[in-house]
DNA sequence: TCGATGATACGATTGTGTTCGTAATATAAC
DNA sequence: GTTATATTACGAACACAATCGTATCATCGA
C-alpha cells in the first residue's frame, strides 16, 4: 500500500525551514537562513542546530562531502502534508476525514474552489 | 462578519480535553477525569491543571458557584476546527484552502466521503 | 606553512508543555 | 464542632522547542 511512514511530525520552527527546502531544493546553512531572513530574524546558528536537529530526527538528510554541508528535505511536501492532515483529522476531527473537509469548505469558499473540488471528485470517482 | 476572534491554539492535552468538553457538555474535573481514563491513564490532578490553564488562558470558562467548579469549552468545536485548519493552512499549505483539501482528498477517499462532500458543494452553491 | 575566513559543533539559557505529589480548603456526616 | 472526604491550589520536576554565544575545525590564499 506504500503508506507506512513513521513521520515524526516536524515542529514549527522545522516546518518553516522545510517549506525553504522544498522551494529551493537542497541548500546550504546559509542560503537556507538568507531565504529564512527574508521573513524574519534568525541567527545563522539557530537555522544550523535546527538543522542539525532535523537531521538526527530524519527530516533532512545531508550532503557532508563539501565544506559546507547541503541539506535536503528526507520527506516530500505533498508526504508532509498528508501526514499533518492526518494528524489533525485524528486529534480534532475524530478521525473523520470527511468532517475536516467539510469545515475546510463550510464558508468563504469561492466559485471556482467549489469547481476545482468537484472536478477532483470526479476524477477520484474514475480511478476506482 | 464575526470572524475576529484570536483564540490561543489549544496544546495536544487541551485538545483531548475540549473534546471530553465538547461531548459531555458542561463538566467537573472528575467527569472530565473519569472520561479521558476510559482511552488513557491520567492522574487526576494533571486534568484539574490543565482545565486551570485553560481558564487562564480563556480556552474555557468555569462555574465556581458549586463546590466542584463546573467547566466548559469557550469556544465551539466548529469554531476551533477551524481556526486549527486555517492555522495548518497557514503554516504548511502557504495559505491556500484548495490546496488543503485536494490534499485531504487525494488517496484514499471512500465513496461515501466523496457523497457526503458533493452533497455540501451542492449546498454553498445554492447558498450563493 | 600559516593565518584569515567561514563553516560546524557544543553547551547554556529561556520558555512552554505535561505530569503529579503534597498542601490547603471547603463540604458533609456524625 | 470535629472529623473524614472530596476538591482546589501550589509548586516542583522533567522533557522538549527555540535561540544564540563561543569554541573548534577545515579550507584556501598568500
Amino acid at each position: 500500500m506504500a503508506k507506512g511512514k513513521k513521520q515524526t511530525k516536524p515542529t514549527e520552527a522545522e516546518l518553516t525551514l522545510l517549506n525553504v527546502l522544498w522551494q529551493l531544493g537542497p541548500s546550504t546553512v546559509r542560503e537556507v537562513h538568507q531565504a529564512v531572513s527574508a521573513s524574519q530574524k534568525t541567527g545563522y546558528t539557530t537555522v544550523l542546530k535546527i538543522l542539525q536537529i532535523m537531521h538526527d530526527k530524519a527530516l533532512v538528510i545531508r550532503d557532508e562531502s563539501h565544506r559546507a554541508h547541503v541539506y535536503a528535505a528526507a520527506n516530500s511536501q505533498d508526504q508532509t502534508q498528508s501526514s499533518l492532515l492526518k494528524d489533525l483529522m485524528i486529534k480534532a476531527f475524530g478521525g473523520s476525514k470527511s468532517k475536516l473537509v467539510m469545515r475546510a469548505l463550510d464558508d468563504s469558499t469561492s466559485q471556482q474552489e467549489i469547481d476545482d473540488i468537484r472536478q477532483l471528485l470526479d476524477k477520484l470517482e474514475q480511478q476506482v
